[in-house]
Formats: C-alpha cells, structure tokens, sequence
DNA sequence: ATTGATGAAC
C-alpha cells in the first residue's frame, strides 16, 4: 500500500517537475507550488530549486517570492544561496545580494566560485566602488581571484565605478583575455568618457560583437560626439554585426541630439525592417527622438502606440517632457494628470520635466504646487529642481522671489540655479543684480568660457563696452579656450553644421542673407526689400552679444 | 547555474 502511495508521489513529483519546466507566469508558479505543499512535497529538493529559479531568475520572476520560499528552507544548499543572491544582483535593490552575502557569512556556509560573479555585479549597479573593493578583497581571501569570469566581472565593476586605471590593471593581468575581457575593458573606457582609449581597445580587438560596437557607440553619444556615434553606425552597418535593441537606443540618441530628423526616420525604419521587437526602450527612445526633432505628432504616434498597462514612468517623462520643450505646456500637464489616473507614480523627473512646462508657460503658481508636490510625495528636490524653479521666476520677471529662493536653499546653489537667475536678470534689465551673480559665476567655475561670456554679456546690455572687453580679456588670460557655439540643419539627410561668424559653408552668403533677413522680421516684424537683404549690417552691440 | 551594453531632465 505504501509503495502504491509513494509511486503516486513521485509521479505527481515527475508531473510538477516537467510543468514546473512550462511555466510562463508567476501565476502559474503558484499554482503548481500550492499544489506541490498540497501532495506534502514542498521540501523536494529539485522542485525548490526550479521554484527559486523561476522566480527570481525569469524575466516574469519575482525575486521576493523566490526569497520567500527561500528563507523557508531550513538548511539551503549553495546552489540555492547562489541563485539568490544572482536574482537580486540584476534587481531594483541590487544592494540586497550583499545582504544575503553577509548572512550566508555568518551562518558559516562557503560561498564558491559562482557566488562572487553576481556579488560583483550587484556592487557594479550600485555604482558603489567601495562595496566592490570589500567584494574584491573576499574574492581574494577565498582564493577566487585566478578565476577568468570573476576576472571580467571586476573590470566591469572597475570600469563603471570609475576606477578606470584598477579596470586597465586587472585587465592586464589576464592571461588568455576572451571577448568578454575586452568588451569590459572597451566599455569602461566608454562609460569614462575616455573614448580615446575606448577607439584604441576596439581597433586593437580580433574579434568583435554587436557588444563591442554598441559600447563603443554608446561612449560617443554619452561623450556628445554624436556625428562620430552616427559614423561607427553607419561603418557597422557595412563590416559589423546585425545591430540590435541596445545599438539603436543609442543611435535614436544622437539623433535625437542632433535634430536629425530624417535620419531618425529612418533609423525608425531600419528597425521595423531587421524585425527588431518594439521594446518599451526602444518605443521611449522613438518618443524622444521625434520630440527632440520637433516632429511632436510623430512622438505622439509612437507614445500612444504603447499600451498604457504595459508604460512605465520613463516614457511618461519622455512625452510630458517633450511637449513641455515643444511649448504644448497644456497638453504636456494634462498627459501628467492621464499619467497618475493610469497609475504610473511621478518620479523627480518627472517633476522636472512639469517644471520645464511651467517655464515655458509662465505658470508661476503651478511651479509652486509642483515644487511642493516634491516634498508632499517624499521625494528631495535636486539642485535640478532648485535651477528648474529659478528659472520659472527669474523669467517671469520676479527676480526677488527668485534671489529669496536661492537664498533660503537647503543646499549650496549649483552654477546651474546661479545661471537660471543670471538670463532673468538680462532679460528683465536688472543689471545691477546681474552683475553680482555674473562674478559669482565666474568665481564658482573659473574655467568655463560661458560664464565670462555671461558677464561679458551683462555689460553688453548695458553698454559698458569697455567690461565687457576686460571679460574676454580676464578669459583669455587665465587661459580658458573658448569653445566656439555652434548648431546642425539637416537638410535631405545631411547634417550641416554652423558655427558663430563661420564662413566655410559654401552656401555661407545665402545663409547669412537669409538670417539677416529673419533677424529683421523678428526685430521690426515687417520684411526689409531684397536689395537690403544682402547687406550685412550686423551691429557691435550684436557682434559682442554673439561673440 | 557564472562574467560584458540600452530608454526620461539638466
């Protein structure tokens, strides 16, 4: 009788097991796991283990789950220890690995080699270098520091810690590097903004991946050599690698950044043809994308293509975000009220971005409800949000509430507030408070070229041509290189570049004609004649205004 | 059972 009942059990075991292998939710996880405590077989082992697995390894896991059943297990094996600390390592509280690390130290239980790769990782995604260097220096007390794949987690925990020269150190010191080894070396290199070293590990790399090519791409967009980002795209799209979901984030951001609309479309396109799944980074990067070039319908047409179960909060900022700079302030706070009623929680930027709207719109009261809101919903308002509501008074005109504000800060004001206050100023003719925080400008960053350009500015405005001269001079001679601004046009695909006074451009006498003349309308509103459009009557006070 | 990349604002 016995012998029936346990062969029963172990084919309802086998049953659960192979189930267990067809899972697809959490769901349907706790379906079958109710069923397994049901039969009395909640201790069997290799059914634990799947259980842990899914639930905190599987894209539709849920790591507290799997720490739940977990922390039922009376004497867990490595295995379970490890599969644990990986499912927090990749999650929302990567900090919890750790945790889990420091109680599997006090109860005495060895970790092995395959515990420290995800030890690494989660030091790696807090960003916490001194987290990473504790991690290190187990590895090494364990003797786990000859091991190839802790070796490459360590340079990626270097390398996005910043620790770019214990990165090189360890990177060195591997004998037999593999393209995991390289890719780590070559995107800290990116992370670091070090992309002439990151160009050198790449040229120098035998074999490369759509890893490599998206690291390296990835460092130009986040560096702001956008054009160079769009160049190793276009080179990769002949000699490389089929570029996937992460290589086109990046490139929608340099377009994004260089207003390339058309190429955007097309890099759009791109992806739909290669048959790349529209993930919910992808749709974000397409919503940014479109806004930042103006085509605010476009952006709409993709955000809305999400569906609203499936959004999270950054797609929202991207879209409130990019009405608010469109000028659409209304549409942009209406999409924020849609938000909370769909209910995706507000995050700091989100707040930003609302900030901006109000800027935009000169909706002073509504920038004080959203500031507070800040602190109403818990969250600390950043030298972001201090500059974001600066800038809301000091274009409204109410250059003494502004001065209060900043003055009444919990925190030092950033060159950023200070700056948002200083165009206030201009703009409202306040010169004599433009002044002040023109030279504290300078005093807080000495050797940004903007910022004698600011108070050159001031006195510009106020006709003290003499200042203003002694700024540029002041600038120069504490050696500050002054970058010269500059702005693209794309036209039919191809990117033109303008820089301030740059005559280069064969089409550079037509341009300048045409912008004299738009100047005019905007200056007087009506059209100068023809004759005088050619006529390049640019003013000194202009001239030093431009510089 | 292991290591490596991505979306929102300044």
């Amino acid at each position: 009788m016995l012998g029936v009942l346990s062969c029963k059990i172990a084919s309802i075991n086998q049953t659960a097991l192979s189930l267990l292998d067809k899972c697809k939710s959490m769901l349907e996880l706790k379906q079958l796991h109710a069923v397994v405590i049901s039969f009395g077989l909640s201790q069997d082992d290799p059914f634990i283990s799947k259980i842990l697995c899914f639930s905190a390894l599987s894209n539709s896991g849920d790591i507290d789950y799997s720490y739940r059943v977990f922390s039922q297990l009376s004497t867990p094996t490595i295995f379970s220890w490890n599969t644990i600390i990986r499912g927090y390592s990749s999650s929302k509280n990567p900090i919890r690995s750790l945790f889990i690390y420091i109680k599997m130290m006090r109860l005495g239980v060895a970790p092995d080699y395959l515990t420290y790769p995800f030890l690494v990782k989660a030091s790696a995604r807090l960003l916490n270098q001194e987290t990473g260097v504790s991690v290190h220096a187990h590895i090494i007390k364990t003797g786990h520091e000859s091991d190839r794949f802790i070796l490459n987690s360590l340079i990626h925990m270097y390398g996005s810690c910043g620790n770019i020269v214990w990165a090189r150190k360890i990177f060195d010191s591997i004998q037999g590097k593999n393209l995991v080894s390289w890719n780590s070396m070559l995107d800290g290199y990116a992370k670091c903004g070090e992309m002439v070293f990151a160009q050198k590990v790449f040229e120098s790399m035998s074999e490369k991946d759509v890893r490599s090519w998206s690291s390296l791409i990835d460092g130009y967009v986040k560096t702001g050599e956008y054009r160079e980002a769009m160049a190793i795209f276009e080179k990769m799209r002949v000699v490389g690698p089929k570029a996937n979901e992460v290589t086109m984030v990046s490139v929608l951001c340099a377009c994004a950044h260089l207003g390339a609309l058309e190429k955007g479309r097309m890099m759009h396109k791109y992806i739909v043809d290669c048959g790349l799944p529209l993930t919910l980074a992808l749709q974000t990067s397409l919503v940014d994308m479109y806004a930042k070039c103006g085509a605010i319908e476009e952006a709409l047409l993709a955000f809305h293509g999400v569906s609203k179960s499936q959004s999270d909060v950054l797609i929202w900022n991207a879209m409130i975000g990019g009405l608010a700079t469109h000028g659409s302030v209304e549409e942009s706070l209406k999409l924020f009220k849609e938000m909370q009623i769909v209910g995706i929680r507000p995050d700091e930027v989100t707040y930003l971005c609302l900030l901006a709207a109000c800027a935009h719109g000169g909706l002073v009261k509504e920038a004080w409800y959203f500031f507070e809101s800040l602190n109403r919903c818990g969250m600390t308002p950043t030298s972001e949000h201090y500059a974001c509501m600066v800038d809301v008074l000091a274009r409204a005109g109410q250059l003494s509430t502004a001065y209060q504000f900043i003055y009444q800060m919990p925190i030092e004001p950033t060159a950023s507030v200070l700056g948002a206050l200083l165009s206030g100023c201009i703009n409202h003719r306040n010169l004599a408070l433009a002044e002040i925080v023109g030279r504290k400008l300078i005093e807080l960053e000495p050797n940004h070229d903007g910022r004698y350009i600011g108070l050159s500015n001031v006195y510009a405005v106020d006709k003290r041509w003499d200042d203003a001269r002694s700024m540029r001079e002041a600038m120069e001679r504490r050696g500050v290189k002054k970058s010269p601004g500059f702005s693209f046009v794309e036209i039919s695909g191809v990117l033109h570049r303008f820089i301030a006074h740059d005559k280069t451009h064969p089409e550079s006498e037509q341009t300048y004609s045409m912008l004299n003349f738009v100047v005019y309308q905007m200056k007087f509103g009506c059209c100068k004649d023809n004759q005088e459009r050619s006529s390049n009557d640019t003013s000194t006070e202009d001239d030093l205004l431009l510089f």
